[in-house]
DNA sequence: CAGATTTCGTTAGAGGTTATCAGGGAGCGT
DNA sequence: ACGCTCCCTGATAACCTCTAACGAAATCTG
């Protein structure tokens, strides 16, 4: 709440540059991947000479995870659009293949592999947990007739992570096998497993989402 | 089936080079990441110089997809060894698990973030049809009073993936349904996302194999 | 308005990487 | 035992990240 919109010049300039910089990682990040970022050919590109980028961000490293901490932001901003009116689920599905689709890239900035040692700042898993509690929105209440079954069951005594959210049960499961399902449908389309396959990974996703829905 | 077992002491060490080359280099991913392997640190590690391993791969890439490979193969035989006596689906999915929980940047290696620009070679594409073989063969016949549904439908008329493999649409929709539930939970267990979570992934992912089997 | 101070961008350089090349030495096969 | 092939080393080039020191420009302050 401190520095909100830039007040002198100078930190106009600052952040005008922050995000060009910005601009070229996310381009750069989405032809060749994240491992290919280089400070140095975004300096050049920008007709700047490499070291001068530093006066921007302290490394490579926090380059990336102030893009990861965008995706993060961009996805929980779609999410919360989605599900604006009445917190509709498939409405929240779609916006996210429509998310990932539109910068694959940027999902795996999210979702991909990890880096072992790595251990996310505490800003982005707030914003993570912000995700979840739109999620666990669009399934409160739950439609009635669940069956339960041993995950439910689990969940009603390990729900840690839904905070303090009114979430019942059976909302638990369907907001995880709602996470779960469909990034297991979308990272492997997105990953190209389904190219040479012949069918169509829209009518999969469709599938998976109904599964969600339905049961 | 040309060079089986090295004939010559040359070749003999030559091929244990390699290994231990690739040995170093596993190591490295398990604890670093793929995207942290250095030819350089394997060959200090071997008390050898730098350009000395270029004698047994052609670079930094042809290492990584020779353990791309190596990754694939050994989760294809993970899969056959468990299908072996009479074909059952839970064999398989632990079998699954087992195989990732037990060196999870392996799985990355198959299941990970991919290069936009990389395309795998031939033979590794068809160790993913002899993986998704087994995963039909456990799926065939399908169990009476399946419901269809449009992905079923679909999959009916677009099964190009399915080879000349005799599995029915049923079929077809439930291996599917296998590798994408069973990856999405297992993706991200083993990026960590549900570490802060409270529940078992365990849990989760049985009821994820179970949402296979049962309907 | 003028001086002090902060900030920016540069060059230089250390230390890391992949990868190529030329040459010496060691082991293998005949 | 000789010749040949293959292995390894050191040098080198072209990248990379990141630090340090310096000059220049813009901002803030008296």
């Amino acid at each position: 709440m401190a520095e909100k919109s830039p007040q002198g010049p100078r930190e106009r300039y600052r952040a005008q540059v922050r995000a060009e910089i910005k601009e070229h990682a996310r381009e750069q990040i989405a032809t060749a991947g994240a491992s290919a970022l280089s400070l140095n050919a975004i300096a050049k590109q920008m007709g700047m000479s490499g070291p001068a980028l530093y006066r921007y961000f302290a490394g490579r490293d926090e380059l990336i995870t102030e893009l990861v901490r965008d995706a993060y932001r961009s996805l929980a901003d779609a999410f919360r659009a989605a599900a604006a009116p009445g917190a509709d689920a498939a409405g929240l599905a779609h916006a996210l293949r429509d998310w990932a689709l539109a910068d694959p890239q940027r999902y795996f900035l999210v979702y991909g592999t990890p880096v072992p040692g790595y251990h996310a700042p505490d800003d982005i898993t707030r914003i993570a947990a912000e995700i979840m509690t739109t999620l666990l929105d669009a399934f409160t209440p739950p439609p009635p007739g669940d069956s339960g079954g041993p995950l439910q069951e689990h969940l009603a005594g390990h729900r840690d992570w839904a905070g303090d959210h009114p979430a019942p049960p059976a909302a638990l499961r369907r907001a995880l096998a709602f996470w779960t399902r469909l990034h297991g449908a979308l990272s492997l389309e997105l990953a190209g497993h389904f190219s040479g396959m012949g069918f169509d990974p829209a009518v999969l996703f469709a599938a998976e989402l109904d599964s969600v829905l339905e049961r």
